[in-house]
DNA sequence: TCTGGGGTCCTAGGACCC
DNA sequence: TCTGGGGTCCTAGGACCC
């Protein structure tokens, strides 16, 4: 059995946990640039605004319900999410952090009878330790506790948990489930799927295995069996190292000039590498991309990407952000004005698996202390005390027109020593 | 005026090999 | 006229997730 715990409208509930005002008010939190809606409380979501809306469109609904908009805050979340996940981890054999705000727990241990009374302890446990509201959702199959969940979250009745696994049960939630809510079907074969008449859980269960292989290849399949009851999908480590790591961000305003893309560029590898060196990983391949502003189709459009493969994995700030400049001055177009960049560090090994090299190693051995030196005066506080020079001193241009304070992590009070 | 960011997995097709 | 078969590896692109 397999419990799914999400946070209700997880940034929401942050900002929440530390700003009572915002408790029973209309709350949405913003993307970078204040670009997009990220969160919304209940009440933003029961006035019409939409996930993922623009918040230019959204400005007429905020402005008539006194809808609260915050930028914002991923130190805070990302703190809060840590906290969230100790406390589960007390409560169950094993966890499988699945995002910021979700994770899955191994609950085959409790028996059938009383996992109810359990997911409901680890609701109102949730609530006393951290102030999230969380709902979950328990079924023999990740898939169906994700409805589940979904489920417990809809029903107050329900008090935040959901248990799902009589054959009946299922059924009648299946034919009532839109085909779309289900965890691996996205827009694009739900459309496909409605060509076909399938439009819930149960219509789809009730196609043939085949007919779903050959529409959606393997992972349709394990979707169709993990809603039939059939697990697909264990419990992962967690420990496994990430594939790659991305830095991309768009800019306030449209960025011409190559200098100024090439302090961004060097700020984006600074921190891919920031968090290579964290998981004690080395990347070889350094993907830069740039891009104009897609939504401005009155003037002229250019977006391109490129790679160098490094002869040997690194983590070393100075060696990857002197390769993303190199693919950057391969890529820049001179006359237009980008609006998005980002590099992308890929091909990642466990740092203590590099293979020696034959020459150079010396240096490799200097960078690894510059860097663990590095990282040791920055991690005492919030600002990076110690960069390139090439990345600059300003910082990338963006729009937080609506922040919130550090509350769990401000270290500005600190006195720290200038080197 | 204003439109996010960071991930994963699967598959088809090309290059190359014997 | 007639033009094999089977394998591996890599990559780009498409689907999905939060």
């Amino acid at each position: 059995m397999f419990a799914l715990v999400d946070c209700n409208n997880f940034f929401v509930s942050c900002e929440r946990a530390f700003d009572s005002r915002l408790e029973g008010r209309g709350v949405v939190v913003l993307s970078n640039n204040d670009g997009c809606v990220v969160a919304r409380s209940n009440e933003a979501k029961a006035a019409g605004v939409k996930m993922g809306q623009p918040f230019f469109q959204a400005r007429d609904l905020v402005k008539r319900y006194g809808i609260v908009a915050l930028s914002s805050n991923y130190r805070l979340y990302s703190d809060m999410s840590r906290r969230v996940m100790t406390t589960l981890s007390e409560l169950a054999p094993a966890i499988e952090v699945y995002s910021i705000d979700e994770a899955f727990l191994d609950v085959s241990g409790v028996d059938i009878s009383e996992l109810e009374v359990y997911g409901r302890g680890v609701v109102k446990t949730v609530r006393r330790n951290i102030g999230i509201p969380v709902s979950v959702g328990v079924a023999p199959t990740k898939t169906l506790a994700k409805l589940a969940a979904h489920l417990a979250k809809s029903y107050p009745k329900l008090q935040g948990a959901c248990l799902m696994c009589r054959e009946q049960d299922i059924a009648k939630v299946l034919a009532k489930t839109p085909i779309r809510e289900v965890w691996g079907i996205g827009r694009r074969y739900e459309k496909m799927l409605s060509g076909f008449g399938v439009v819930t859980a149960a219509d789809f269960v009730d196609r043939p295995r085949e007919w779903v292989k050959a529409r959606m290849g393997l992972g349709g399949v394990r979707t169709w069996l993990e809603l039939k009851g059939e697990a697909c999908i264990g419990m992962e480590d967690n420990r496994e190292p990430q594939k790659m790591v991305a830095n991309t961000r768009s800019f306030a305003g449209a960025v011409t000039d190559f200098e100024e893309l090439r302090r961004a560029v060097v700020m984006f590898a600074t921190t891919g590498c920031e968090k290579l060196r964290k998981q004690g990983t080395a990347a070889r391949r350094v993907t830069v991309f740039i891009a104009t502003d897609r939504h401005r189709e009155d003037r002229p459009q250019y977006s391109s990407g490129a790679a160098i493969d490094l002869p040997v994995a690194s983590d070393s700030t100075l060696v990857i952000a002197r390769t993303a400049v190199e693919v950057l001055r391969r890529i820049y177009r001179e006359g237009y004005g980008y609006k998005r960049a980002g590099v992308i560090l890929g091909d990642i090994f466990p740092a203590s698996q590099l293979q020696p090299e034959l020459f150079g190693t010396e240096e490799r051995e200097k960078h690894e202390k510059l860097m663990k030196a590095v990282d040791s005066i920055n991690a005492a506080g919030q600002k990076r005390l110690v960069r390139l020079a090439s990345q600059g001193f300003k910082n990338i241009n963006a729009r937080r027109e609506h922040t919130t304070p550090q509350y769990t992590t401000n270290w500005d009070d600190i006195p720290v020593v200038k080197v």
